[in-house]
DNA sequence: TTGAAAGCGCTAACAT
DNA sequence: ATGTTAGCGCTTTCAA
């Protein structure tokens, strides 16, 4: 790189006729600076389209005022929104993001730790589905500030965390179509090595004790959160002698791939087959019929992450918090009461439980 | 941020029992090094678990490692994925992203380019669907490296570029109508201040004059880019005396919209209304009917900006290098014939122009 | 082939 | 209230 040599804080400091930590003063906000001079550098500054040298002033012992967002995969609707309201949230904090993803390999994730926090960035985001691993431990053990957002709640119990009650999500969607009267409710799984799939499932298991419905393996289906392996599973499931009524889909993707499985046999989203979601993605609302999914507060979620690392830099020593944010029922158009029952279902009293 | 202080060269240095710039010359390839003392740097690193400093590295007039990418807006599908390739292909070339969204304000342009290139990264891109503006002028003077992603072609004629045909892409589309028979095609445009727009347009109305078909002011509609004001533009069409056969939205997300309307009064697609959309987005492959579109090559997109950045750094003086990538017409089963034509309208020569 | 030493631009003591 | 100075961790001369 040629070219004119960047303005520094020694050529403001010359500019205004003061030295240069007076320079560095009045760009931190420090407090007892003579008006005059203030005045004189910030003129300067301007005059000489000054700003700061972010690694300069990291090195030297400053904040980078930049943070570090660890992904998994940057592929999929569900990452993206919380990345975008993340990247919002963190510019009108003044911060820059650096991202990184890891395409699903675990054991970069320790390898990003270990570059981000060496100085290049003030505070870490980890949106990462997986469980304890000994980086936090070592970050906790550092102070270093970070935040862990997970659509489930339990990561281990010194980081600061966001989560979602996504695995009451999944026990209200079951409840819904209990409700409607389902009794055969097939579910494609998401990655069984995600926590949040098997919380899911958890659920899904649960909600049918809880109404005294029968367990049957035979409609469980193991899948991956991808279109493919739905797909695969809806066959699967509809092939089955006596084949649900409802489909609940890990997520609203797996979800899509039931509905075109469902239309090339010829079968109608609802009227001969329910089909229910979850995360509430944004084309969710625009499929015909609009699909009836869990939302999960993903605006919400990058706001608060955002805030409770913002708090964790101000203050390293403060006690891990934990925020868990509401997941919604969306209720829209993909499910009614099955076709052969009379009348939907009411569960005459309390479900045993819950 | 308290804890075990990171490990530094000069712990490597004193645990290999060399100077410290033999630790440096060693960890940037160096070539006469004994053998012997490099064996016993690298043991040193590996013991102690270092790792460099990237900011320090970067401000002792090293490289960073980091490359800066600037987007217009990270919440569209578009892009997202060229994101993600960027993301993919940088992590190959050993680089870290830094990720900047101007969250579709203009001015905050100039003062990300300004923050990222000084010192903070090695090189630049910008995925921003506007036209010239002084800054890069500036980093073309100072040899910043830097590469512009558009979908079209023309930005200036000094900066590194890597583009789609797609105002061919747009082209295609109208051919392939009007093929198909349709003399009254709708048109939905994009945002008016993006050029793509503009672009897209233009191609439509060319296409029109080499078929010698004539050009409604009342089929165009303007949009951006929305499904909301797509929604509008699309009622506003179908409301017409004599409505339009086919809908060409200028991306599919408008397409959507357009679907949508279609449904909401009863009409089929592609049966009584053809719609073709712009882009690709994952979505539009599992719509109902399949979106017929232009695919833009966005993996490829990612992959082209970030070698020609790559080669860009490598000598700062290359000659502007100009990718173009091909769009592709992907035909699905949302356009038909027109219904009240007898037979596809086939072009008998040659069309005028082109 | 290697070590010593001078900075990169900045912040934060330490002076005054 | 302000100037002086010692590093932050590293790369890169310059000597040897």
């Amino acid at each position: 790189m040629i070219g004119p040599r960047p303005v520094t804080i020694k050529d403001v400091a010359r500019e205004a006729g003061v030295s240069y930590s007076t320079v560095s003063r009045v760009l931190n906000g420090y407090p007892h600076i003579h008006p005059d001079k203030r005045r004189r550098v910030l003129e300067a500054v301007d005059r000489l389209g000054y700003s700061v040298n972010l690694q300069a002033r990291s090195l030297a012992g400053g904040h980078s005022q930049v943070i570090g967002l660890i992904v998994h995969d940057l592929g999929n609707p569900y990452t993206a929104q919380v990345v975008q309201s993340i990247d919002e949230a963190l510019a009108h904090a003044e911060y820059e993001l650096v991202l990184h993803t890891t395409h699903g390999h675990h054991h970069k994730e320790a390898v990003y730790v270990d570059i981000l926090t060496r100085g290049m960035v003030d505070g870490l985001m980890m949106l990462i589905p997986l469980g304890p691993t000994p980086y936090l431990q070592q970050l906790h053990e550092r102070r270093f500030p970070y935040v862990i957002i997970c659509d489930h709640q339990q990561y281990d119990d010194f980081s600061p965390t966001v989560s979602t009650t996504s695995r009451q999500g999944a026990y209200d969607v079951m409840r819904y179509l209990i409700a409607l009267g389902h009794r055969r409710i097939g579910f494609i799984t998401g990655r069984p090595d995600f926590i949040s799939a098997a919380e899911r499932l958890e659920a899904y298991k649960a909600a049918l004790a809880a109404y005294g419905l029968p367990l049957d393996p035979a409609l469980i289906y193991t899948g991956d959160y991808q279109y493919r392996a739905a797909y695969t599973a809806t066959t699967a499931l509809l092939d089955l002698p006596q084949p649900p009524t409802a489909i609940f889909a890990a997520n609203d993707l797996s979800a899509f791939a039931v509905y075109d499985v469902a239309r090339s046999r010829g079968l109608r989203v609802p009227d001969d087959l329910s089909v229910a979601g979850f995360d509430d993605v944004p084309q969710s609302a625009y499929m015909h019929p609009a699909l009836t999914t869990v939302r999960q507060p993903l605006l919400a979620m990058g706001e608060a992450a955002t805030r409770l690392l913002m708090d964790t830099i101000a203050d390293p020593n403060r006690p891990a918090e934990r925020i868990v944010l509401p997941t919604e029922l969306i209720i829209r158009e993909s499910c009614q009461p099955p076709a052969h029952s009379e009348r939907p279902f009411k569960p005459s009293a309390q479900p045993k439980g819950e």
